[in-house]
DNA sequence: GGGCAGTCTGTGAGCGCTAACAATGACTCC
DNA sequence: GGAGTCATTGTTAGCGCTCACAGACTGCCC
């Protein structure tokens, strides 16, 4: 009676037991509305309805949650979520768990360390999350990840398929070979490769790709470089090519550089760049090809032949296979544990007109 | 006693009951450690600390937030999340976040509706965000988000500032006029302008801080060409503005083209490749400055000239903005509700060897 | 030795919701 | 017409936690 309350101070949200006084039933009648439950009068529901929209009233998530048992959150962690690639997975997948009734809370990764990404997952765990996205394609996180032991499910993005956690990658091999062949088929003795760090799971399988793709062509396989996915270590491995090729084998180090293969194609700019600067033309004089398909590379200076990789699917895919797991006590193991998403080879002017 | 639940069936997460038990201590004792209360004997909280380690206790959110009123989640949504920006943007803003102890879920929009915009709010809202940031940049976003009175804070993000909503926005204007100032120095005798899409605001700021330096030096103002800031419509400018260029004032519509500010790097690399193969040598016959200065930027061919805008900061200054808002009954209005962050010009070949 | 502060711990209530069950009334069926 | 069925509604008991308060036990002073 004497409450303080109603004075102006901030008016505390309307509970359910409020919206059944105006509305003249039971509380529980308002949660069977709210619920859809069929056995409410049609009347009765239109009665609470109404009251619901006077009172502006929202179910509080936190009891329901408390009750149910389902907080209906998915986590994620990613690294590196300014790139295309991480950030379309990002996009994929929230639109994905949105669709199935979840929300997707994501903690980002400025720089991967088992114990960054321990953090991460024990920041998601802290709110209750009903299972997690990993997207951080390093090796040692897939075996940190395979270390703890979580009490909810766990779904690896590019994760690779050595360890008994679900996953969805793109074949990043068969895009090494796609690219290859591409290059030898146009008439190029052999193939180079600026690779992505080597601690990248997708940066060993495109490596893995193209020396396959070489060895049955029985070309000669030189000595990968190796870059960090940004332009400026491209750069740096387009100088060092360029030096190679203006060299001649006189410098004795691997075959001739007449068609490389980059790991992404932001660093394949940087070798376009450094092959210019040293007055050599792309691809008069050197084939250049990269991975991922930004949606720059068409525009590059020449369009650049790269691998497009459906990242959508891949954040969808990871979300049903989650959201499965999640739902079902029926599909329990082995039930599509592993979705291999296939790239495409996108060719444009950069490896064309030899 | 004869609960089937002592079966190997899915074991319940273990309670703060469980723990107390455990360690022979009350369940509010359990709190008190858990809160880091000071009234605690230290062999009581190692003793506590004991039982929660080995029965992987862990407090439960839903109930805690229940009892506390506070979810300690913060909404976003964001549109385009692939660009830069925007997802440069959500990275520090997660960050920043994660370190004020808050988790964040973000919604993404496809594209821009003031229906989809109030069903993204509408998403987070059903999960009790405490707040949210909005990095929706149209017009008609501000607008909308005006009309929906929202139980819980809102700050924008490039949102503007016509509006008594708190919001963070860097300096578009400013960066239009360094540019602008920056090629009309270089000897230009008027700048073109192709600008983003007339519907969002960091566009229209844009383009004033364009034609306030124009008209300042008195120099004579073209019509805008207006892209939708993919490097394809860019592409489409740049033919646009090639066709001029060779024709010369003879085709009468505005002064002759020897520079242009397009409204983002993207299309500014739209640009450069329209006017290459028009066989324009960028910045020889046209100089191009762009606005964002994305990773690649510094690498196209010619590095580009543009405008670096600090995303990380953005997104920092809105979480703060935000949770200020959130945990001060203290600072209620006028209380740094805007924050505006300047943006830096940052000078490379394509605009350089006039 | 009684009172009084201060430290530590336990008890009980209740946050807002859902699930299980009970209760009511209307209707059908033989 | 009594039992059985069904649709509709209400009642009650928690979910796991924090808060407010009460109790117990120290030490210290006069």
């Amino acid at each position: 009676m004497s409450q303080t309350a109603q004075s102006t101070g901030p008016r505390r949200a309307p509970t359910m037991t409020d919206v059944a006084q105006r509305a003249g039933v039971s509380h529980q009648t308002v949660s069977r509305v709210l619920s859809n439950h069929p056995n409410v009068r049609d009347s009765t529901r239109a009665e609470v309805l109404r009251a619901i929209e006077e009172l502006g009233y929202r179910r509080n998530s936190s009891a329901r949650a408390l009750v149910t048992r389902r907080t209906l959150t998915l986590g994620v962690v990613a690294c590196n979520p300014t790139l295309f690639g991480p950030a379309s997975t990002l996009f994929g997948l929230e639109e994905a768990a949105r669709g199935e009734g979840y929300l997707v809370s994501a903690v980002t990764l400025r720089q991967f360390t088992p114990k960054a990404l321990e953090e991460a997952i024990d920041h998601l765990s802290n709110w209750g999350v009903e299972g997690i996205v990993v997207i951080v394609p390093h090796r040692a996180a897939v075996a940190a990840l395979a270390e703890l032991r979580l009490p909810f499910p766990v779904v690896t993005v590019e994760g690779g398929h050595s360890l008994p956690i679900p996953g969805v990658s793109v074949d990043q091999e068969l895009g090494g070979r796609l690219v290859t062949d591409h290059l030898l088929a146009a008439g190029h003795s052999t193939v180079w490769h600026v690779a992505g760090p080597g601690d990248w799971l997708e940066a060993g399988a495109r490596v893995a790709g193209w020396r396959a793709a070489l060895e049955e062509a029985g070309a000669e396989v030189p000595e990968p470089l190796v870059g960090d996915w940004t332009p400026l270590s491209g750069y740096r491995a387009g100088q060092e090519l360029a030096g190679r090729a203006t060299a001649g084998r006189a410098r004795g180090r691997g075959p001739e550089v007449s068609a490389v293969f980059v790991a992404n194609d932001q660093m394949a700019l940087g070798v376009m760049r450094a092959l210019r600067e040293a007055g050599l033309s792309v691809p008069g004089r050197v084939a250049v090809a990269g991975f991922d398909d930004i949606p720059e590379s068409e525009f590059f200076a020449p369009p650049l032949t790269t691998v497009r990789q459906d990242f959508a699917a891949v954040g969808q895919a990871s979300i049903r296979l989650l959201v499965s797991r999640l739902e079902a006590a029926t599909a329990q193991a082995g039930d599509d544990e592993r979705v291999v998403i296939e790239p495409r080879l996108i060719v444009r002017g950069s490896t064309t007109s030899l």
